[in-house]
DNA sequence: GTTTGTGAAGGCTTTCACAGCC
DNA sequence: GGCTGTGAAAGCCTTCACAAAC
């Protein structure tokens, strides 16, 4: 299986379609639970719903990863698909906020998968200081943020603390050193260009349905 | 206060107009909370980084809320997103998947708001059946499901299950009745279009980030 | 003077459709 | 025959810029 290559430019590559890559990861996974070897992308399309001309335009940014007549073999697509994600090594995550989201996504399957490693949970209320979280974790200091980054090698950060802390926890994190956010709070928050932000507003995705609800049929 | 009367073809509008609704809901509670009684779109654009342009616009669909020379009034307009979005009723929710994100999700703060209840929560594992859960809910069988959607008027479901079982639990939602899905399962799921789906995978957003990491700088 | 609401412009994303290759 | 990779077209979304309103 040979690697991937190609120098990426992550601006000349939007979003979506890194959010797409990572969906094309999942279904490939299922192929191959299913024993299937080689896929096209209009095989690929149908099984999932997706649009074959988008799966090729994605997958053509990276390389030419397919075989005219044939498609794509299952196996190296997996591969080159982790390649490009990153997903070859491992990825350590600080979780910012012990409170019931906090505690959920520390252990969940998820995010403990081969490439995310939860390597500490954090708070500020000494009630929950030293508390071990349901995956064994002891909860710890935020004040403390700076040293656990640096000694456990942590990458990203999650916040899962109420909006008014979100700012202040998210500078705190670049000061760190930590290179990517992901935000859980119900607040836009604000960092470098460097530092990677993601905010995921679970109240967002709930208005909107409620928005289909009133107006539809 | 007058109230909001448009007629609204939720066709006509893009999911990103209302998800910046949501968003603009938020900022405006924001301002409230500060005792700001007037806002143009500039203000409130750069107090929280969007753009004035698009909040003009996203408002303007729905109707004339602003005044000309002066901007919106915070109150007033916090009123008409509500009617917009359809806030200013209850919205009943049953959570599938009595796992550490279905039972977090059950007692997180940002659900369990003004408008969004969660009735229930169930799952199919005998083990889990009849445990409680620290919001005080009782893990109920999830073969009751339809009997429970009715008995307690639910609308919206969620899906907190592992990703082989979202879309039979998906079926059985849309069996039971319910209107709208909230799906955390990592699986693409299909539902009639009368029933909206919103899928929340949060392993790609973490995907994203790692992209990020791997080829910025 | 200020700011909204909006047509037009610009930019971005998806989809089409086919040449080139197996 | 089949399928990929890709320019061109279509569609969608954002931003500009200004007439109308206060």
């Amino acid at each position: 299986m040979s690697s991937f290559k190609r120098k990426i430019d992550p601006a000349a590559i939007s979003d979506l379609t890194i959010a797409r890559l990572s969906v094309y990861l999942r279904c490939v996974d299922r192929l191959i639970e299913l024993g299937i070897e080689t896929v096209s992308s209009q095989e690929l399309a149908r099984r999932f719903s997706l649009n074959s001309a988008q799966i090729r335009k994605d997958l053509a940014y990276f390389g030419e990863f397919g075989v005219r007549g044939v498609g794509y073999q299952v196996q190296e697509l997996r591969q080159y698909l982790i390649e490009i994600l990153g997903l070859d090594r491992e990825r350590r995550m600080v979780i910012v906020g012990a409170g019931n989201l906090g505690t959920a996504l520390c252990h969940y399957s998820g995010f403990s998968g081969d490439s995310f490693l939860v390597v500490g949970i954090l708070d500020s209320d000494p009630q929950r200081i030293g508390q071990p979280t349901p995956s064994g974790l002891l909860v710890e200091d935020s004040s403390r943020m700076g040293e656990i980054v640096q000694q456990r090698r942590a990458e990203i950060g999650v916040i899962a603390t109420p909006a008014r802390s979100a700012q202040r926890i998210c500078d705190q994190m670049v000061e760190s050193g930590l290179r990517a956010i992901l935000n859980f709070a119900t607040a836009r928050i604000r960092a470098p260009e460097s530092v990677r932000v993601k905010t995921v507003d679970l109240k967002v995705h709930l208005e909107e349905l409620s928005f289909y609800m009133t107006h539809g049929d």
